[in-house]
DNA sequence: CGGCAATAACTGTTGCAAACAATAATGGCT
DNA sequence: AGCCATTATTGTTTGCAACAGTTATTGCCG
């Protein structure tokens, strides 16, 4: 079903106008499957985010650290990752070479947590099964370009 | 810049979910410059949605019928229309053929704030404009096509 | 007609999160 | 030493999602 239908929504200003409400639906749509997906393990996306971004790491980052890497620029990552502290899913300790960071790692609780996961990872990516790999790649790629193209102001 | 120099991140499973992680990112990269867009005029996106729906519709719509018409689904419509009416930016009354519904209309206020934004939509709808009209098409059919062909379960 | 399930809206509550400002501690530079 | 930038954190407000539960109304069925 087209997005037109979706939201019963005809009157478009353009093609490019009904690419960014499609757009914001069609995250919308995934995050919410995404968010069937993990809370199996009682946490959000966000927290997921951090999980595998530490994981990924493989060596202690810092808060700024996180955030850089973290899909949502926007999020406050102090608080999401203390929650993940009161779960034991992370391990916060003070940087030694520079007393104003922290070093966040992923404990085995987390890894644990993860691993679990991993195992219906291939539910998760069958969200996008229906996109062969080209189709995927062309949608990265245009994905890319809207955002490298669009005017510095917005 | 590709979405791997965005996130920091290179070891994707698939260009798939590298795909899921782009489209996340861009849709939050996308409300984040409509927020900045609408928040001159002191309402989220959610709120511009639901005033858009009604000024579109041109006749009264029950809370369910707005949502059925919002990006996002799982919205607490009841609760944003509320924040709407305490603005004076809708209207709402008990729909006379079935009184378990309400007509909710937007009000002249609504439409004047909708109008000022309306002079500057140029401003968001360049937030695309780095994709031609057959790219955007290009995308609107990638993503359609990703929901359409996703597996029912997830 | 009376009962009853379905529908629609709303409320109460909890938790998550974004925004913004303010604070504190530290580091680097001159 | 003095000053500014950096980093993390906290406090507060607001918006929102999730979920359960409540109320009012409708339409249907016996």
């Amino acid at each position: 079903m087209g997005i037109s239908k979706e939201i019963q929504q005809t009157n478009f200003r353009s093609e490019n106008h009904k690419a960014m409400v499609n757009l914001i639906f069609s995250s919308n749509w995934l995050l919410e499957r995404i968010k069937r997906f993990v809370e199996k393990e009682d946490i959000t996306h966000q927290q997921y985010n951090i999980l595998r971004i530490l994981k990924g790491s493989g060596k202690p980052l810092s808060t700024l650290q996180i955030r850089e890497r973290m899909i949502d620029k926007m999020s406050d990552t102090s608080r999401i990752v203390e929650r993940l502290l009161k779960k034991d899913l992370t391990h916060k300790v003070m940087c030694l070479h520079d007393k104003r960071l922290v070093d966040v790692t992923i404990t085995n609780k987390g890894l644990a947590l993860l691993d679990r996961l991993e195992t219906n990872i291939a539910e998760m990516d069958s969200l996008l099964a229906g996109l062969k790999a080209e189709e995927a790649q062309a949608l990265n790629e245009l994905l890319d370009k809207m955002r490298e193209k669009a005017p510095v102001a917005y």
